[in-house]
DNA sequence: CCGAAGTTGAGGAATAACCTCCGCTTAGTT
DNA sequence: AACTAAGCGGAGGTTATTCCTCAACTTCGG
């Protein structure tokens, strides 16, 4: 049953790459919601020629974010490593908030984590006990205020990513602003509101699936 | 040059109320993307009655929201008679981002309060100032930091009303929860982070104007 | 009972995304 | 040089979605 993958013709393999160069490009700008037509054209080539090499979106957004996505692992090493759990939250709040708002296919693959089993399911074992890890030391500190968790996490990245995507590009002064507001606001304080019920990863799953355009194209029916 | 109107036939009045109300339920529901072909289909009535009561969707947003904006003002007014500035500042948010939540219609329509000089003009020359007059106080006494004012306002807004969107109906809890967190970062306190430039009326405009649907439909050309 | 006012909803036109197909080109082997 | 399988291009079929019109029909009200 195995494949055996004859190795692709030197044209095949150059247009291949561009493909790819392309598509990082078109999902940077336009997130999972952009077509293969459309890398198709940025990347000088027709849209067969994509097709025939990735038979579907899936297939190229795999190729494309899998591999990247372990750098928000390192980020998340990163930020484990500065002294302060306090610093180390932000740190990663503001790099990868940083990162989404400058790809958006990135971004969207980021959401996916934790909630698409299919496909980034691994990174997301490394990911997570990573990042609960950021909350528990912040929260061991008593910097983080007690009432917000993990789960809190994928909305204000949704949210805030969500702003930068409507903030004129070379702005990014905008979302950092309103970024910057919340992290003030998730600072332990003795006046801090009540949030009511924590969110839930139902909750989570629920409201990313509504905010991540669908990997896979409706079929047709 | 003054048009006569006539009064209408018996049944077309009661034809327009009709619209009226299904549009009243649509537009809560989808926004200004709502089409005219949803909203006939919920009166009961044919599209080609819709759009001879009213010719284009802006004739019908504004038959629906330029009242019902005035209950922005009430709500202003009522949070400008708080002794608290600081209270009145995060009731008005609290409530308005409700309404909002449960109106998409209306939302859009606040959203386009102070950008769209065709509409909602005349609203906005008796709602800003009372807006301004609640950051005012709340900045006097100290209660609202100092690096926030008023362009700030529509950026909450359409971010915390844009997460109720997102969010399962009837789970009104999670943006709530997202507001909260938002308030308690404009809450003056020694240990806020630097939030950078002030929002300027025109990053208010773009956003805005990339957040809501356009009134008037795409003409084709 | 008639004419003006009103209604209807199928359907034309624009837009947009997905993907296939088949005639043509080219790499690379003999 | 010739041949062939691999690869390429991109027009166009298909499915949606939205906007809005129009010609045939119905109803109101004098």
């Amino acid at each position: 049953m195995t494949e055996t993958a004859r190795p692709l013709r030197r044209d095949a393999q150059r247009n291949r790459e561009r493909i790819l160069l392309a598509a990082h490009d078109v999902f940077a700008s336009r997130g999972f919601a952009a077509t293969l037509d459309d890398v198709a054209h940025h990347a000088g080539v027709g849209v067969g020629t994509v097709y025939r090499r990735f038979p579907t979106k899936e297939a190229l957004i795999e190729a494309l974010f899998v591999d990247r996505l372990e750098d928000l692992v390192s980020l998340a090493e990163d930020a484990l490593a500065l002294p302060s759990g306090w610093d180390g939250l932000t740190m990663m709040l503001r790099r990868s908030i940083g990162m989404h708002a400058v790809d958006r296919g990135l971004r969207d693959a980021a959401l996916c984590i934790g909630i698409d089993k299919n496909h980034f399911a691994k990174v997301g074992e490394h990911l997570l006990p990573l990042i609960q890890e950021l909350f528990d030391r912040a929260h061991a500190e008593g910097s983080l205020r007690a009432d917000v968790g993990i789960h809190d996490l994928p909305i204000i990245m949704a949210t805030v990513t969500d702003l930068a995507r409507h903030t004129p590009p070379g702005r990014p002064e905008i979302f950092r602003r309103f970024l910057e507001l919340i992290i003030d606001g998730l600072r332990a304080g003795p006046e801090n509101g009540d949030l009511g019920p924590a969110i839930t990863q139902e909750d989570v799953e629920a409201i990313v699936h509504d905010c991540v355009p669908p990997i896979e194209a409706r079929r047709r029916g």
